[in-house]
DNA sequence: GCATGATCATTA
DNA sequence: TAATGATCATGC
């Protein structure tokens, strides 16, 4: 018995609250699928879980999880502290056709819009099972969030632009990073090469450094 | 290959 | 030991 999706931000938030302090393996036995020992071969299995006690509806279309409400689900693990153990994906990174992209009316500005936060206490010492649901945080970028992620995109954007993106690391940016996102490394993708020209290259996509989500996760407290 | 969901594991 | 670069599952 899924749940339906969530009729306004005030109910999934509520849902949110509801199964926070549960365990990975209560959430797993009240959805009927088994924990996996490691997520080695499941890495997206938390993610997916959280999606189905919510609610969310947009399986694995291009949209937001909560299309009716224009929310995007996030799960972030995190240690004992709250600190973030990883980055968190937002999209892919576009590597042709970018001329005229603008921050404003960029994917990833849309899908950062308004997003639901849900840390799980997800140390690697801890068993799948008894990784635990923190409290959820409903969140939109403050102005200055918004104006730092700009400027990382800006600057990624312009050595993409100018077939510099094989120069790219996951170095640049202060806040945001573009590192690969692919099964393997022998995808490959078009990109702009150094002298203007088409080139393969490995897919790519934006993450947010931990700075950036730590500070999410910190602002709920200070609020 | 690209979009969804991310974490793994080697390197620095 | 944290961060970077690589990788895993699934559907179309």
């Amino acid at each position: 018995m899924k749940p339906l999706p969530p009729q306004s931000e005030l109910e999934l938030f509520e849902r949110a609250q509801a199964i926070s302090g549960l365990s990975l393996a209560q959430l797993a036995q009240a959805a009927g699928v088994d924990v996996p020992k490691n997520l080695n071969r499941d890495k997206g299995w938390t993610g997916q879980l959280l999606e189905w006690h919510l609610g969310a509806d947009a399986g694995s279309k291009p949209v937001p999880d909560f299309e009716d409400l224009g929310i995007e689900l996030k799960t972030i693990p995190i240690d004992i502290h709250g600190k973030p153990l990883e980055t968190t994906y937002v999209c892919v990174a576009p590597l042709t056709n970018i001329t005229g992209q603008t921050w404003q009316s960029s994917p990833i500005r849309i899908k950062l819009n308004r997003v639901l936060w849900i840390p799980i206490l997800a140390e690697r010492q801890i068993p799948v099972t008894d990784r635990i649901i923190g409290y959820p945080i409903l969140w939109s970028p403050s102005e200055e969030e918004d104006r730092n992620l700009q400027a990382d995109w800006e600057e990624l954007m312009d050595m993409i632009a100018l077939g510099r993106v094989n120069q790219i690391t996951a170095k640049t940016g202060e806040y945001l990073q573009i590192r690969p996102k692919a099964a393997h490394s022998r995808i490959k993708t078009a990109g702009i090469g150094h002298d203007g020209k088409m080139v393969e290259t490995l897919p790519k996509g934006f993450y947010l450094k931990k700075n950036f989500t730590q500070k999410i996760l910190l602002n709920i407290v200070n609020s």
